[in-house]
DNA sequence: CTAGTATATAAGCAATCACTTATATAAAGG
DNA sequence: CCTTTATATAAGTGATTGCTTATATACTAG
């Protein structure tokens, strides 16, 4: 008997027509919102956030990640294939070890500017 | 007994002391590493950046939203939530509706300077 | 009052995630 | 060869997440 309706009934009335167009002109499509949310989610666990602060000013090696963080190496292994699967960093192998860096692609320059936007600079007063 | 070592030996032997100053240097700490995580995973879902990228264009009611993204509304509401609980975005209520804002404080700003960031990097790819 | 609309909350579920322990691979030295 | 070291991978687990359906609240109109 009754119809279904899927529109919102509110949305036939917007507050302001102006504003649901500036809006919908700012509307990301789905994969463009993905790859955006993809970035962010690299810096979205503070164990990848020390890393690639770190790893924004030297290279490093697995071991010294795993030391400086006081983290098990499997576990900031697990953190770098994830990085290394989306070409955020990568490596390169020195005898036994694997020295990581930022890449310096495009995700990798994005990385570095999103860091600079967040992270506060720390006073010269520490010695 | 013999003692458990927990230090990695390859760290005894750095590849370069002053590589592992500079990475020291910029180690955040676990609080400063958590209060950045937060920030870009407000970022990391993909209907939070349509959500956040339209509000910082325009404010809007809780249907449109549900509208423009093609959504349920409790889903919307949902990823609201979160963002006022963690003082991202607030309401005023008209009427009926809960209209929504992008805050103009610190994490506001943030925000909206993470998003230009990316923004502008993701345009040339899509020529 | 009652009915309808706009939004919030609750409970639950499937998927993902960060980390663990255990093991595999690879390089260097005896 | 065998052992040690550095790293990678596998499997499992507890916690979190994004969304669903169902329901509750609040405002408006008649």
């Amino acid at each position: 008997m009754e119809e279904m309706v899927i529109a919102p009934l509110c949305c036939e009335n917007h507050i302001d027509p102006q504003h649901e167009a500036k809006a919908r002109a700012r509307l990301p499509s789905e994969a463009e919102a993905a790859d955006v949310a993809a970035v962010f989610a690299h810096l979205s666990d503070s164990t990848r956030v020390k890393l690639l602060s770190m790893l924004a000013a030297s290279d490093l090696c697995v071991c010294e990640m795993a030391d400086l963080l006081g983290m098990s190496q499997p576990a900031v292994s697990h953190h770098l294939r994830i990085l290394r699967q989306c070409d955020v960093v990568g490596f390169r192998k020195t005898g036994q070890r694997a020295v990581y860096y930022l890449n310096e692609n495009e995700i990798g320059d994005t990385i570095r500017r999103l860091l600079q936007v967040v992270i506060q600079r720390e006073e010269p007063n520490h010695a």
